[in-house]
DNA sequence: CAAGAAAAACATGTATACAATAAAACAAAA
DNA sequence: TTTTGTTTTATTGTATACATGTTTTTCTTG
């Protein structure tokens, strides 16, 4: 698997996704070392934009380094995912209160433009494109919360679990709740009302995670 | 300033330290550019540290990072670390939770050993160690969830605030309530009473903000 | 044959050289 | 004077060379 340096992306950023990707996917075991120079020559790059990839791993902790020795993947096991299912229920419910309070017009107008079209895709059943804008939802409501820290945490982990959400919208059942609960929330947050759109809030990803 | 290779800390260790100190210290104005030769110079590293360390600030938010551009630093302001204080106040609430459940001997043996340390330092009044088993309870705490994603997130947060941290450990009269709150939390995780650990821990942290 | 020391192999940590890109300065034309 | 296109310069992105530390192998010695 070779990398093109046409592409708009810098290395490190290719390098970057694609590991994580492999990780995610579980392609390697729990304990394996990333050889940064077997890397480097696998995907047909230097040593530099992997290091820095790995780094950012690191960060994410989905790899633990060991100075002068090397990484091992870590991964993230069924147990992990369903504890990350509990902080995020935690901390978008919090995203959600603040951003019934802080949301500016012109995220106000993206939320209903996202609603719109989920309407849309759900009579269609659209799943692909339904995925997408549950991404762009949450995203535009971790922005109207107007807390960079919050923010930064919950695209992490909403990454991280993207999967299982992908799956449990290709349930047809659970669109359509999916996306009743989407305008619930939508309207809370639209009249200001913090405490509703939190409690809808932690309501929803408990859903999602059953 | 410049930075030793007798040291046993990598390089990239040493400049990240230093670089997220002077940033949380407030040193750089809000917006100014890092340059990595600049940096590099006045350091007496080579460029290679420099970039590793920027990226790890990047992840954790302290500065952004524009494509071909450079960084420019984030800092943290006064309402930032009111919604950090309210963050951590939830997840080190879940913490509690999962460490009164999941919390193992040689975890428990190690929180009473701080306690009792907290204890004699407490009648001392020697605010310098106190801040130290502070951050050692809580870093138990987390490690006791066996969540590697919330310790991870926590760790994180906690030191971005630990200069606030530190200024309330310095009032006479909080060291003992504080001290107190800790016994209490202690209490809780060894009758493995998740609820009331938490609730006591979220109490606790919000009365560390004020 | 076993144990330990020396050395080779290998990986990461760091420095530096080169390439690509974006901003700034400048010149020319309308 | 303003605008547009070109050149220069500064800075990041990437590759590579070298230094340092760790593991494994090999060889020596009892």
């Amino acid at each position: 698997m070779k990398f093109d340096v046409g592409d708009k992306q810098s290395l490190t950023a290719q390098v970057y996704k694609q590991l994580r990707n492999d990780i995610l996917e579980g392609r390697y075991e729990t304990g394996t070392f990333l050889v940064e120079t077997k890397l480097a020559e696998e995907l047909g790059v230097s040593r530099t934009p992997i290091r820095e990839a790995l780094k950012q791993l690191e960060l994410e902790d989905l790899v633990i380094s060991i100075p002068n020795r090397g990484v091992t993947v870590q991964g993230i096991s069924k147990p992990d995912i369903d504890d990350i299912f509990t902080i995020r229920h935690l901390l978008e419910g919090q995203a959600a209160y603040w951003a019934a309070q802080r949301i500016n017009q012109e995220q106000m107008d993206q939320l209903t433009e996202t609603i719109a079209l989920m309407d849309m895709y759900t009579t269609k059943n659209d799943a692909g494109n339904l995925a997408r804008l549950d991404s762009q939802f949450h995203d535009t409501i971790f922005a109207a919360s107007n807390c960079r820290t919050l923010k930064h945490i919950l695209t992490s982990l909403h990454q991280n679990v993207q999967r299982a959400r992908r799956s449990s919208l290709s349930i047809p059942e659970r669109t359509h709740k999916s996306t009743e609960e989407h305008h619930a929330i939508f309207e809370a947050i639209q009249a200001h009302d913090a405490q509703r759109a939190k409690e809808l809030m932690e309501a929803h990803i408990m859903n999602v995670k059953k």
